[in-house]
DNA sequence: TATTGTTATACTCTATAACTATA
DNA sequence: TATAGTTATAGAGTATAACAATA
């Protein structure tokens, strides 16, 4: 591949944009926030896409994990009485994972903390965050068209 | 906490900020990296800190982990032949780990495909691109005064 | 006696294969 | 027989404690 001062330009720049960001946001914040919550990433990872009750089988994908690892996961859940776990009534091969009313409450609280901007977003000035924000708009716009 | 509507707005705009920046940067890329180079996470990560030669200690402080691990991964380093470790000859009980050629060839491809933009920070118009590193900078000035 | 690294052990995360119960 | 979930088992990541070699 040949390069010319407009490539350079650009690659560099896009390079060093990435350089800046990646430093700003990793490591993730989420293994801390389940740290602080004694819970286990599979857990957290499970509390978080318990918005509505799954079954084992729609856990396994949304975790990206094998059908075996929910049923370990979920007794993790059942112990901390965060979760319950019963028959479908339709198909009583099927299970149902629900959240108990103490699994919603940390489940809000989660979510909470996960959406809370790091300070390095909240400290930016108004122009920059507003501008900031409107550039990854266009970004995502740009990705899901 | 009593918010006034500065506060409500400054905060959604942080928050819808963080939303759009979290959909783009996570999951972070290099756990794709390590398995497309059939690499363990730990591995990868041994092999990002040894630029320069270390001990198993500096190594053990480098990843956050126990000094016991350090053994383990270095073996995994050592059984691909991407590193050595050798006692330092000023106190024996120190163990050197040092990058092999392979070591050092692979580790600069893995830095590179790291520094490598996504699509989203190279797709963005040129003017964006800029605004964003500019405001970026920024942020690391002012978190690093 | 103190320090560096290793070994033994244990808990967690994940995957595959065999199994149970339902359909 | 096919499917949903569980159990058995194994490899890998990480931590603590006991240990060996060296200082």
């Amino acid at each position: 591949m040949r390069y010319n001062k407009f490539m350079a330009v650009k690659g560099d720049t896009a390079r060093e944009t990435w350089g800046l960001l990646s430093g700003l946001v990793y490591p993730p914040p989420f293994l801390s926030i389940a740290r602080e919550h004694d819970l286990r990433p599979a857990t957290f990872g499970a509390l978080r896409v318990l918005g509505e009750p799954r079954t084992m089988g729609q856990l396994a994908e949304l975790l990206h994990c094998d059908n075996s690892n929910v049923t370990g996961i979920v007794d993790n859940l059942e112990d901390k009485n965060l979760a319950v776990r019963f028959p479908s009534e339709v198909d009583r091969r099927i299970k149902v994972v629900e959240l108990s009313v103490k699994g919603e409450k940390l489940r809000k609280r989660l979510m909470e903390e996960m959406a809370k901007p790091p300070d390095w977003v909240r400290s930016l000035p108004d122009k920059d965050r507003r501008a900031l924000r409107d550039i990854l708009q266009r970004a995502v716009a740009a990705e899901n068209p």
